[in-house]
DNA sequence: GAATAAGGTGTAAAATGGACACTATGTCAA
DNA sequence: TTGACATAGTGTCCATTTTACACCTTATTC
C-alpha cells in the first residue's frame, strides 16, 4: 500500500545513543547494520517512526527491538537534518541519549548484532552517527554535573569509589577523593545500606542507593545539584 | 504533483519561539493565524520544511516569511511529537528559539500578522504552542545563567542597568545592583564605551558593548560564565 | 604476621557569594 | 538659581564554599 501526500516529506527515524559504564570506561551500544548503505558499519540504534506512536515511543521501540533494552532512562537529544546525512533520501532523525546500567548492559549484548565500545574508540560509524554520538557525549558530561543522574549507569548498590570512577570517566578529571564524598554525602540523597562490597585483598567498601523520591523533593524546593 | 511513499510519514514542520525584551517585559513574537485550523488564534511563526533545506535553514527562512527577521540568535530547542498535536494529520515539529534585539523587533511588527507579546499574557495559543513556548521560556532562563546570551536581546550598546533588567525580567528574581555590576564586570566581557545613555532627568549611564571576540577565547580555556 | 591494596576520614587557607547604604550627576520646575 | 527628583555608581564585612593535602583502617593473600 502507497501512500501519498500534497507535498514532498523527509523520511522520519529516531536514533538512540546508549551510554553505559563498566568499571573503566564509558561505553556506547552500537549494532552492526546488515543492509545498505554503510553495511556492515556500526550504527546508533533506531529506526522510522510510526504515525500512531509519539518520538519517545518509537525510540523506546526501536531500541527494545534491535537491542532487548527496556526501562532505560531515555531522554531527547537533539534533530539532526543535515540534508544529505543518508545517501538514499532526505532523512530527519530525532536523536535520544540513554543511560543503562550494567545489569541491563549485559543482557543487551546477547541479543542480537550489538556491543559495547569505548565511547573514545567507536568510529567509524554509519551516516552522522560520530556527530550524534558527540553531541550526546557533550549533554551527558552537562547532565552529569548538574543533576544525579550518574546512578542510572551504576547497579542499585554501589560504593562511593564506583561513583568517582564514573565521574572521572566521563569527565575526563581526576577528583579528590575527600572532597567528592564530602560534597556527594553532603546533598543526602545517598542512603547507607548494612551491606559492604567486597573485592579483591583490601578492605571492603560501604554500599550505598540513590534516594529518588528524596531528590524529587529537593528539587521542588529550586535546590540544584552541582558537582 | 503528487508524492508517494512506501510507508506513510509525519509532516515535518518548524517552529519559532521569538523572543524580545521592550526594557520592562520578556516578550514573545506571534502570529494571528489566517487559515484553519485554530483560524484567528495566536501562534508560533513556523512553517513545513523542504527537502533541499537543514532543519536551521527551514527556521530561518519561515522567520523571515512570516515576519521579515533575519540575522537573529536562533538555535534548536526540542522536536515534538505528540500524535494528536495537529487536528487534520501527523505534524512532528523541530522547535527553535530565538532571540533578536529591539531595533530588529520594531521592524518585525511592521510587516504581516505579526505582534508582541509578554510572555505571562501569550495565551490561549494554537495547537500545543503553549507547551512550545514553556519549553522555551525554561531553556531560555537556563541558557540566560550560563552563558553570556543577554546581550542579543539588547542594543548593541547599552547600560549595565538595562541588562540587569534584563536578567530581573527573565529569571523572575530581584537583583542585587552592586553585586550584579561586580559580577558581570569582573568576567571582562563588557568594553565601557566612551559614550552615555541619557534619558529622563537623572545622571546618565555608562554605556558598553559585548566582546564576543573574547568571550570565545574564554570558552575556549573551559571558562564558565554564571550568574 | 607482614605485605598489599583500596576504603575511609579532617582541617586550614583561599575564594566566592550575599547583605547592605550612601554619594554622584544629570533634568526639570518653582 | 536652586532644590527636588530619579537613576547611576561605588566598597566592605561576614558567611559559606571550595580547594589542597596525608594518614590510618580493614580486609586479603602468602
Amino acid at each position: 500500500m502507497l501512500h501519498t501526500y500534497k507535498y514532498p516529506r523527509p523520511a522520519l527515524t529516531v536514533d538512540c545513543v546508549v551510554f553505559g559504564f563498566d568499571g573503566g570506561d564509558l561505553q556506547v551500544l552500537l549494532i552492526r547494520r546488515a543492509l545498505e548503505p554503510f553495511k556492515n558499519r556500526w550504527a546508533l540504534p533506531g529506526g522510522f517512526v510510526h504515525l500512531d506512536e509519539t518520538l519517545d515511543e518509537a525510540a523506546r521501540r526501536e531500541l527494545e527491538e534491535e537491542t532487548g533494552l527496556r526501562e532505560v532512562f531515555l531522554e531527547q537529544l537533539h534533530t539532526f537534518g543535515a540534508v544529505d546525512r543518508d545517501p538514499r533520501e532526505r532523512v530527519v532523525s530525532v536523536a535520544y541519549f540513554a543511560l543503562v546500567k550494567p545489569s541491563a548492559a549485559t543482557a543487551a549484548t546477547d541479543a542480537a548484532e550489538a556491543d559495547w565500545f569505548p565511547v573514545a574508540s567507536a568510529a567509524p560509524l554509519a551516516f552522522d552517527h560520530a556527530e550524534i554520538l558527540a553531541t550526546a557525549l557533550e549533554r551527558l558530561r552537562d547532565k552529569l554535573r548538574r543533576e544525579p543522574v550518574g546512578f542510572e549507569l551504576l547497579p542499585p548498590k554501589f560504593t562511593l569509589s564506583q561513583l568517582q570512577r564514573l565521574y572521572e570517566a566521563v569527565l575526563g578529571t581526576a577528583l579528590d577523593k575527600r572532597n567528592f564524598r564530602k560534597k556527594v554525602l553532603g546533598y543526602d540523597l545517598l542512603v547507607a545500606l548494612k551491606e559492604t562490597h567486597r573485592e579483591g585483598a583490601h578492605r571492603p567498601a560501604q554500599l550505598f542507593r540513590f534516594d529518588p523520591a528524596k531528590y524529587r523533593r529537593l528539587k521542588k524546593k529550586g535546590f540544584l545539584f552541582e558537582l
